[in-house]
DNA sequence: ATGGTCTTCTACGTGCTGTAGAACTTCTTA
DNA sequence: TAAGAAGTTCTACAGCACGTAGAAGACCAT
């Protein structure tokens, strides 16, 4: 009970999508499959089958595009990952029918850095 | 597939959390129920039953407070759903490592009246 | 004691996710 | 052009969270 933090997600879904978000170029099944089972550094190897299945379901829900011209297709993010955080504290903000309350609430525990770099960005 | 938003409840955890949020008092399982279907209009009767074991549920999850000597056990939400939601934001922010990247895609999208609010609220 | 009210136990169906074998497609190359 | 390799799609199942609720137990007032 203790992790299941915030989205959409299951752990896997994530786990891929953290990988294609880090990564400059588009990916193959294999790619992906050798760096999770690299960090994952546990006995615990993941079948091809395995990954592609996350990643159809990935592409279905929107979250990677998949190039199908390439030989061993290739897959890409649909957006940026701080497009995507951003978009969901949008999604979360909108929410709440009290909008300036929960703006208040989230402002009063930025840390002063946060702070100061929201006041930054303000000013345009 | 449509729906699915974002958070750690499900549809009629929510419903409650809902209806629990907008009482200012401590709620009674009845009360709830009887909510619930008014609001829902639906022939859609929920048992009495199943209103207290998801209310059980989100006790486990810390999301309402049972007030157990009240003979009708009465519920209260466990904070504010500003409060709530001011904490979901700064999860899902928190899970990106580019925290900069984020909030400048976050400012840049919210409204003009959000963003002169936010400019308020950080002169604090 | 007995019935009414309320709570707890137990349980099942469904859908999402992790997991992967089986079967099918498509080049490559002998 | 037939066989093999490499890759993709199909099909399937187990586990878990949730929605849903009956059955059984606890407690109070007559």
């Amino acid at each position: 009970m203790a992790g299941r933090i915030v989205v959409n997600l299951g752990e896997l879904e994530r786990a891929i999508m953290d990988v294609i978000w880090d990564s400059a170029t588009p990916l193959a099944a294999a790619d992906l499959r050798e760096s999770l089972n690299a960090s994952a550094s546990q006995g615990k190897e993941l079948a091809i089958t395995t990954v592609m299945t996350v990643l159809s379901r990935l592409e279905a829900k929107g979250f990677v595009v998949r190039d199908r011209g390439a030989r061993p297709h290739l897959y890409r993010a649909a957006m940026s990952r701080e497009d995507h955080v951003a978009e969901l504290m949008h999604e979360v903000l909108g929410s709440a029918s009290d909008r300036d309350a929960v703006l208040a609430r989230f402002v009063g525990q930025v840390s002063a850095r946060d702070a100061e770099r929201l006041r930054r960005l303000l000013e345009a």
